[in-house]
DNA sequence: CTGTTAGCGCATTCAA
DNA sequence: TTGAATGCGCTAACAG
C-alpha cells in the first residue's frame, strides 16, 4: 500500500531520533562534517524503512538550483535533432541531470517563448541546438543563464558554441578521391552561402589544390540539398562527354539522387563513378547500394560536448575552449574506388 | 543587466501595493475570485516591469505537483524510441507539460533505478515505453504514481496500456495481396512467439482464409528480424520451382534483405514479386527501390496517446478505454503489383 | 474582494 | 557533533 504522504526528512529524523540537519547531512553524504557511523546507519535504515524519496522540488527551491538543463531544438521537424538529443541526454544522465526539451520551429529566433518556459523551470543551463549549421539570433533572455550553442553560433561570437569542422570534412572527402587516383572531379552543392556549403567546398578545394588538382568550375553544379537536385545535377555532370570520375555531394540525399542518375546511365559505382557524401545520415548512407562513403556529422557528440561545456560553466570553472570545433570523420563504405581508365 | 535576485511575487505585491495572495490570483488567472480590472493591470504591469518569472520549483513544492511527466524508454539503443519521444513530447508540450526522459537498457525490468530518479523529481505520471511490443515486468515502485505502458503491457493487465493492433496490421498486408490477385503467398517471420509475430501472422492468415486462400506452411520461413535472414529465407523461398508471387515480411529489414535476394535472381519487384513489410521504418521503407509498401507502426501516435491517457488519469477522470489499441495503417508505395501469369 | 497566516521539504547558518 | 531557527517562492485556508 502506498503511503498517503511520502516520508520527509523530518519523518526520518523523528524515527531515527536525530535532528533534520543530521538527516540532511548523512543523506547528502557530506564529508565535511563528522557523524558517527552508528548515527549514519540509524538514519539510513530509517530512510529505507519509511521508503524515503528525496523531493527534487524542495531541494531545488532551497538550493536555488534545479539540476536541470534545457535543450531547445527542432525535435518535431528534423530527423537530425534526435541525435543531438540522444547525445545530450546520455551525457546529462551520466552526470545525474535531467534534460528538459523544448521544441523549436522558428529557424531565426529559436522561440523565445520556449526558452521562457525553460527558464521558469529554473534550468541551470541552456543548450540551443540547430539541425543545420548556421548563425542564429539569440533572444535577449538567455542572458539570464549559462548557455551554449550547438551546431550554430551567434554572429557576435559571444556565446560558447560547438560546431562541426566543415572545412576538415571537405578535406577528408577530397583525400578519399585523391588517394583513389581521381583527378577529374565534380561537386554538387548543398545551397548557397550557408556555412556547411562554404566550409565543405573550401576544404575540398584546398585539399585538392594541395595535391595539385584544380577543381574545374564547370564540374561544380548548384544543388539544393534534395535527392531530386542530386539526380538532376548528377545527370548534368554525367551526360558530359568529359564526365568526372568522382563526385563529392553536399549531403547524402544528393548522393542518393546521384546514385539514381548513375544507375540510369548504366554507370556502376564505384567502378565507373566514385561518390562521397556528407552527413552520414542514419540508415540512408549505410543502406544505399553500394554503401555510401561519406563524411559524418557527429550530432550525438556535439550534443554531448554541449552538455559538458554547460556543466563546466555552471560549475564555475572557466572554459578554455569557448568555441569548440568537432571533427567530422570519414565513414568509409563502398562508393569510392580506384579510377579505371 | 540581469538582476541579481530574480523578482518574486512578494516583490510584485510590494511594487503594486497589494498582497501576495492577490498577485498569485491574478498571475494564475483565477476566475473564481473577482478582482478589479485596475488591480489586475497594476499587478501585470509590475510583473512586467520587474521581469518576473514564475518559479516552477516553488510552485511544485506548494502545489504538490510538478507538471512533469516521466518517460522511460530505450533512447540510446533503439531507433524507434525517438518516434515515441517525439509524439509524447509534442503532445506534452501542447498541454504545457515537460517530459523527463530516462534511458532504459534492461529489456526485462525497465530500470527501477531510472524510475526512482523520475519519482524523486515528483513527476505527475509515468510512461513506460518499449520499442518492440512485449510484456514487461513492472517494478513495484510505479505503484506510487499514475502510469501508462506504451507498446508493451504487464502480464496481469492491471496497468493501462497502448499497443499497436498487430492483427489488423497483418490483415491489411493480406488484403493488399488479395486485391492484387495473389494466391501463392509466402511469409518470412520476425521471431518466435513475440506478440508482433503472433499477431501479424494470425491476422495475415485469417484475412487470407476469409478470402479463400490458405497460407501454405511450406512458404512460411523463420526469419529473425534481420536483413540477413530476409535474404537467406528469401532465397529459400524464391529458389523453389513453385515460388510465391507475393511475400509478407515480418518487418522492413527483412524486406530489405528480400529485395537483395530478388535482385540477385533477376526478379523484379513488383512485376515478378510483390512484397509487403511491417514497421514503415523511417527512411528505409521509403528509400528502398522500389518504395516498400508496408504496414506502419505509429510510434509517435502511441507516445501521444500515452500522454493523453496520463493526462486524463492525473486529472482524476476515469479512463474509459484502459487498454488502447492503435491502428496500423498500410503505407502504399510500389512493391505490390498484380500477379503476372 | 483582499490581506494574514501557515505550511510545502530541504539546506544552511549559527548556537549549544 | 548535533539541534534550532530561518529562508527559498508559492499556494491555499481563513479571516477581515
Amino acid at each position: 500500500m502506498a503511503r498517503k504522504r511520502p516520508a520527509t526528512m523530518a519523518d526520518i529524523a523523528h524515527a531515527a531520533g536525530v535532528s533534520r540537519t543530521t538527516v540532511s547531512f548523512v543523506l547528502n553524504d557530506r564529508t565535511d562534517v563528522m557523524i558517527p557511523e552508528a548515527t549514519r546507519d540509524r538514519v539510513h535504515r530509517a530512510a529505507a524503512d519509511l521508503g524515503y524519496r528525496r523531493n527534487a522540488a524542495a531541494q531545488a527551491l532551497a538550493k536555488q538550483s534545479s539540476g536541470l538543463f534545457g535543450l531547445v531544438t527542432e525535435i518535431v521537424t528534423s530527423p537530425f535533432a534526435v541525435d543531438i538529443i540522444r547525445g545530450a541526454q546520455q551525457h546529462a544522465w551520466e552526470q545525474d541531470r535531467f534534460l528538459l526539451i523544448a521544441p523549436s520551429e522558428d529557424e531565426q529566433a529559436l522561440e523565445p517563448a520556449a526558452i521562457e518556459k525553460l527558464l521558469e523551470q529554473r534550468v541551470d543551463g541552456l543548450i540551443l541546438a540547430a539541425t543545420w549549421h548556421r548563425a542564429i539570433r539569440v533572444p535577449e533572455i538567455v542572458k539570464d543563464v549559462p548557455c551554449v550553442l550547438v551546431n550554430c553560433y551567434d554572429e557576435e561570437g559571444v556565446l560558447p558554441s560547438v560546431v562541426p569542422d566543415e572545412v576538415a570534412g571537405g578535406r577528408r572527402a577530397a583525400r578519399a578521391f585523391i588517394e583513389a587516383g581521381h583527378t577529374r572531379i565534380g561537386h554538387i552543392t548543398l545551397a548557397e552561402g550557408i556555412p556547411a556549403q562554404v566550409g565543405r567546398l573550401a576544404g575540398f578545394r584546398t585539399e585538392l589544390a594541395e595535391a595539385g588538382i584544380v577543381l574545374d568550375d564547370d564540374l561544380v553544379r548548384a544543388g539544393d540539398a534534395t535527392a531530386e537536385s542530386g539526380y538532376t545535377e548528377g545527370r548534368a555532370l554525367l551526360d558530359r562527354p568529359d564526365r568526372p570520375t568522382a563526385i563529392f555531394c553536399g549531403n547524402d540525399r544528393i548522393a542518393m539522387g546521384l546514385y539514381d542518375a548513375a544507375k540510369e546511365l548504366g554507370l556502376s559505382i564505384p567502378e565507373d563513378l566514385s561518390v562521397v557524401g556528407f552527413d552520414d545520415q542514419e540508415i540512408l548512407a549505410a543502406y544505399l547500394r553500394p554503401g555510401l562513403t561519406t563524411v559524418a556529422l557527429p550530432f550525438a557528440e556535439m550534443g554531448a560536448v554541449g552538455v559538458s561545456m554547460l556543466t563546466a560553466m555552471t560549475a564555475g570553472s572557466t572554459i578554455d575552449d569557448t568555441h569548440v570545433v568537432i571533427d567530422c570523420p570519414l565513414r568509409i563504405r563502398s562508393s569510392v574506388g580506384p579510377v579505371t581508365p
